[in-house]
DNA sequence: CCCTGATTCGC
DNA sequence: GCGAATCAGG
């Protein structure tokens, strides 16, 4: 399994979502916590860093008001709005477009329906690729290394 | 024991 | 670059 550019957006949307390792893998299918958390580190994003820009101080942003943009913009048209962390809502499709570490970075900003973290959209992009297997019950650890217990007879 | 992420290391 | 094995912690 490659890490596709979608594959790595889910990963990077969903990690800093708050997702554990093993929650996302068992999303994405085909790969292991380990794989994740793998790329996860290689692209750089271990810690939990914020997906913001590393923004050395904003000077007080005053910003009291929480003017978010109610925007119902066409799936093929998103990105056009530049909802960036600050002026994300809640209730907004949170996935990110573009670098997390970049000024071009910002939220695709659909309305998402309360709780959800996306728009239909990105909904099915992150939750569509697998769906059969959403149970955590069956933690993938068997391994159960038979302990070589031998007796030296 | 279950889980978590972090790091290493062979591929 | 990739991910299993391993490490270190909760």
């Amino acid at each position: 399994m490659a890490w596709t550019e979608e594959r790595v957006e889910v990963l990077k949307t969903l990690w800093s979502e708050g997702l554990s390792a093993s929650q996302i893998a068992g999303r994405l299918g085909g790969v292991t916590r380990n794989a994740v958390i793998g790329k996860v580190h290689r692209l750089g994003l271990s810690g939990r860093a914020a997906p913001a820009a590393p923004k050395p101080m904003a000077p007080k942003e005053p910003a009291p008001e929480p003017k978010v943009r109610t925007v119902s913009m066409d799936p093929a048209t998103f990105g056009e709005g530049r909802m960036t962390v600050s002026t994300i809502g809640t209730n907004q499709c949170k996935w990110p477009i573009g670098d997390p570490a970049s000024e071009e970075f910002h939220f695709c900003g659909q309305g998402a329906a309360s709780g959800k973290p996306y728009c239909a959209y990105h909904s099915s992009l992150a939750f569509q690729p697998n769906s059969a297997r959403r149970e955590r019950v069956r933690t993938k650890a068997p391994a159960a290394i038979a302990a070589p217990k031998r007796a030296y007879n």
